[in-house]
DNA sequence: CTAATCACG
DNA sequence: GACGTACGTGATTAGC
């Protein structure tokens, strides 16, 4: 059939089904020889279900797969770093760029690609030839480039959205009709293909301008009317580059193609030709699926591995029901025996712990339940007592429970067999509760820690809202059975049959997340963040909690009481000073005296109308009024000594006498840890009284405190991932690297450096890690902003590749929706697209994770490997405190321990990463944590 | 229960 | 063109 009237043109974009497809699945392989086959086989689906969808009136009469050639295209002879900044493709991706060529002739459709041009353009002219022939013409591609193409019988269908773009929906996206889209893109620029544009305008600003002149052309002739400054002289000083960008942009609807409209014509498969080519990629279900379609014979596949390569269709959502009543009470060996032989037949169960608190190291077990399948989990109780009135309550057991060592013995070697995988949500929890009873809970998985290493930055981890969020199931509120406040119970008192249905439920839902979670580590390509930084941690994590750290309760008391008694002074003069009693204690009061009884100027009110007295704003104050001054000093007093000297002492544990803080592996979404119970990571250390806290955290009789922490280790990862020379030679020689700083940025050469000076670099790098702005250095250095804007800008002017990161950085948040550490972990940043007010947050958010990240990782990577590495030395590993670790040792050993510890730390990126930049660790040791930092 | 404040990296 | 801003945490207290 000729092309022409009444003909349908269909134009897929191939390398996007490729990315789709390869991104989308597991890295699937051939059984027979490993053959990477993956995206093929998410590729082939992708065709096959087009051509199922494309069978009714409106199917096209004519369609083609284009593919980018490989190598370099005729933008590169316009422009050498046009798409320079592009990752290679990875390594199991390359072979199987040749095989989706084969597929899409298997499947009888035109494969088409040329050299020296992108696919964009192949569309492109076939779309302008297909149009003037009179014809439609349908692109599959959701790739904005091609946007410009939409009009005059074109469309774009967005395949994935099912979403038809039209001329009005260009507009949505680009602010203009499809004629003008280039002239956007010019201005705009464009991050993922390198196109450099205009500095400082994006798509909302390129459109307000090219709508107001008309086009391009006028807008750069008549640049000089434009009212802003800095945007008119950008466009008059970036007139070359707006307008080869604008050439980059530009699709060619001339490319010299070997082949007419007419070769297009859509052809049936040929099951002789298409059946050979999905059975020799061994995809078995297809294969069976295109057969009975085409209704030929299914080819044999020799490979008879019931996990081929073929990829089963996306999971649909757990559709069964939760019942609560249909969940076993196992109270006796009989009861119990199969639910084990079970797990062992499968080889994986879902655990789950309930206990009398929340504090592992104080908690006593109550009862264990178990999933092995969804829908069917049982609850053994061990130590529920039965509740009596008994005046002083019954410590009696209830009826028609196994003795808690019965169960033991019988649930102990699946809980250890290595052959078995145990499941758990927060298994650090429960593998604590087990190593009390002498049981070493091994292999695991872990539900919380698979659902950060997916979805850090966009949710909790929490059960109840993974349930929530991905089950749309709310599990039973603890609440309902324990209550809330003083009249609280513990679970021990919970009757057997409620505490079935709430604690069932638990394995139950942590089984069904395990098997929703499982594929999609794959899939996001988070698995070997999930093995390699996450899993292994959590047992090191446990053995440090449970170790703990020896606190000298006298020590604490004594601080106790010398706090009080100064803080008693205080008050006094306080009240003195204003004349009359108040709390020292509530910001109002004080802001009250200050700003209303005192009429003093500068106050500023919170957003709830109450005066805001924060430690700056009195520092301020200070100087001139010793009230200020005086409620700074009570204030200090009083964090040191309820939060420090007095609450620390609660938290001695009176078995152990030692200090057991709990870390939250997924409490901060960059991948640090999180301390509470207490928060041993926020020991005060920057002020002199501060600092003598530490000295009430001591060594055991004989051993000694090491403290090792990386220095500078944020800005060394900044220098490395922004790549910038002069901070990594820095760091290679061993300089000071906020001095060098200061030197570059205010040309003052090193021996004549004076403090100030140093100390306003140094602010300026860490602003950098934090997403500078002038507003946050101006207020940390106490200058005017336009001074630190100032700094700012040399900064950037002497760094520049400060600036890219940030922007490749920001730009990348914006394309993905997250941002990646240097060893894969992905934080999410949800807002990144967000207006107004919280825009600003999330870039600096997204500049900022990365670096911190990938710190976090680096110090997971040496504590992982840490206990290995010094294993025979008479030393345990106490704390983690974001960059540093804290050991306790026998004296005599301290310093094998060090040279060990240290090893691991600074070598900790290898062999995942190699730094350019050395990492190094800083040491000391001592009688208490004091000495040793 | 939330806001304000302040301890740490 | 104005607005509001350093990044990441947890604990305590006041005051509703």
């Amino acid at each position: 059939m000729q092309f022409g009237k009444g003909c349908h043109l269909h134009l897929i974009d191939g390398s996007a089904f490729i990315f789709r497809a390869y991104h989308a699945l597991p890295p699937l392989t051939r059984k027979s020889d490993g053959l990477p086959v993956g995206a093929v086989a998410g590729f082939c689906n992708m065709i096959h279900k087009y051509v199922e969808a494309n069978t009714g009136p409106d199917a096209p009469t004519h369609v083609a797969v284009i593919f980018d050639h490989s190598g370099k295209s005729f933008r590169n002879d316009l422009y050498d770093k046009y798409k320079a900044n592009r990752p290679p493709a990875p390594e199991d991706l390359v072979p199987q760029f040749p095989l989706t060529r084969e597929a899409t002739r298997a499947f009888n459709i035109a494969c088409k690609e040329l050299k020296g041009y992108e696919a964009d353009d192949i569309i492109a002219t076939l779309s302008c030839q297909a149009r003037d022939a009179g014809g439609r013409v349908t692109i599959i591609s959701s790739d904005k480039d091609l946007m410009q193409l939409v009009g005059g019988g074109v469309e774009m269908l967005d395949a994935m959205k099912n979403k038809r773009i039209d001329r009005d929906g260009v507009v949505e996206k680009f602010g203009v009709y499809p004629e003008r889209v280039v002239d956007v893109q010019a201005l705009a620029g464009d991050s993922v293909d390198n196109v450099p544009g205009a500095p400082g305008i994006g798509i909302k600003t390129a459109a307000l301008l090219i709508n107001e002149f008309g086009s391009l052309e006028e807008l750069l002739e008549r640049a000089a009317e434009i009212k802003q400054p800095k945007r008119r002289e950008t466009l008059i000083g970036m007139r070359d580059q707006i307008e080869l960008s604008k050439r980059l942009v530009q699709l060619d609807c001339n490319t010299p193609l070997d082949f007419t409209l007419d070769d297009l014509e859509v052809r049936e498969p040929d099951p002789e030709v298409l059946l050979p080519f999905l059975a020799a990629m061994e995809f078995r279900t297809l294969t069976k699926r295109v057969a009975e379609q085409l209704g030929a014979e299914a080819p044999a596949i020799t490979d008879t591995d019931p996990r081929g390569a073929e990829p089963e269709a996306a999971d649909a959502p757990d559709a069964m029901p939760f019942k609560p009543e249909t969940y076993t009470c196992v109270r006796d060996a009989a009861g119990l025996a199969p639910w084990l032989e079970r797990a062992r037949e499968r080889g994986y169960v879902a655990v789950d712990t309930e206990t009398t608190s929340l504090d592992e190291m104080r908690a006593d077990l109550v009862g264990i339940s178990l999933c092995i399948d969804a829908g069917q989990a049982c609850y053994i109780p061990v130590g529920h007592k039965d509740g009596s009135d008994d005046l002083f309550g019954s410590d009696n057991l209830a009826e028609g429970q196994m003795p808690l060592d019965q169960a033991l013995e019988m649930l102990k070697p699946v809980l250890e067999d290595a052959s078995i995988l145990k499941i758990g949500q927060n298994m650090k929890y429960d593998a604590k509760i087990f190593a009390r009873l002498g049981i070493t809970v091994a292999p695991f998985d872990d539900t919380m820690l698979m659902s950060y290493a997916l979805n850090a930055g966009l949710h909790g981890h929490g059960m109840d809202a993974l349930s929530e969020r991905y089950m749309s199931h709310t599990p039973i509120p603890i609440k309902s059975l324990l209550g809330t406040g003083k009249s609280a119970i513990t679970f021990d008192r919970v009757p057997i049959d409620d505490a079935v249905k709430y604690a069932a439920e638990d394995a139950d839902i942590t089984l069904r997340l395990w098997e929703l979670f499982k594929p999609q580590l794959h899939q996001a390509r988070v698995t070997t963040v999930y093995e390699t930084l996450e899993r292994p941690l959590a047992p090191v994590l446990a053995r440090m909690e449970m170790h703990g750290i020896k606190v000298d309760r006298d020590t604490l008391s004594r601080m106790s009481n010398a706090f009080a008694q100064k803080m008693a002074g205080l008050e006094a003069e306080l009240y003195e000073l204003a004349g009359h009693d108040f709390n020292v204690q509530s910001p109002a009061q004080v802001g009250a005296i200050l700003f209303e009884e005192m009429g003093l100027e500068g106050g500023k009110k919170t957003k709830t109308g109450q005066w805001s007295t924060p430690a700056d704003v009195l520092e301020d104050l200070a100087t001139e009024h010793d009230f200020a001054a005086r409620v700074l000093d009570y204030r200090q007093l009083q964090k040191l000594k309820s939060t420090y000297t007095d609450a620390l002492q609660d938290h001695i544990n009176p078995e152990t006498g030692r200090v057991h803080t709990s870390y939250i592996q997924t409490g901060a979404n960059t991948g640090r840890l999180a301390s509470t119970d207490p928060n041993l990571q926020n020991i005060p250390v920057r002020s002199e009284e501060g600092r003598r806290i530490r000295e009430a955290f001591v060594a055991d009789k004989g051993k000694v405190l090491l403290s090792l922490d990386y220095s500078q280790i944020e800005l060394r990862i900044l220098a490395e991932m922004a790549d910038i020379p002069a901070l990594k030679q820095a760091f290679k020689d061993g300089l000071d690297i906020h001095a060098m700083t200061a030197s570059e940025m205010f040309d003052v050469p090193l021996d004549q450096m004076t403090p100030d000076i140093r100390r306003r670099a140094k602010a300026i790098n860490f602003g950098v890690i934090y997403g500078i702005s002038g507003f946050g250095l101006a207020r940390n250095l106490r200058i005017p902003r336009a001074e630190a804007q100032g700094f700012i800008d040399r900064y950037f002017e002497r760094f520049p590749g400060i600036r890219s990161y940030m922007d490749v950085t920001t730009n990348f948040a914006k394309e993905h929706g997250y941002v990646q550490t240097m060893f894969g972990r992905k934080i999410h940043t949800p807002e990144i697209n967000a207006k107004g007010p919280g825009a600003g947050f999330a870039k600096r958010a997204a500049i900022n994770a990365p670096i911190q990240g990938t710190a976090a990782d680096v110090i997971r990577r040496a504590m992982i490997r840490m206990e290995d590495a010094i294993t025979g030395l008479p030393a345990k590993m106490l704390l983690q405190v974001h960059d540093e670790l804290l050991f306790e040792v026998d004296a005599d050993r301290a310093d094998d321990v060090i040279a060990r510890a240290r090893e691991v730390m600074e070598s900790a990126a290898a062999p995942a990463l190699h730094l350019s930049v050395p990492l190094t660790v800083d040491a000391g040791q001592g009688q208490n944590w004091a000495e040793a930092h």
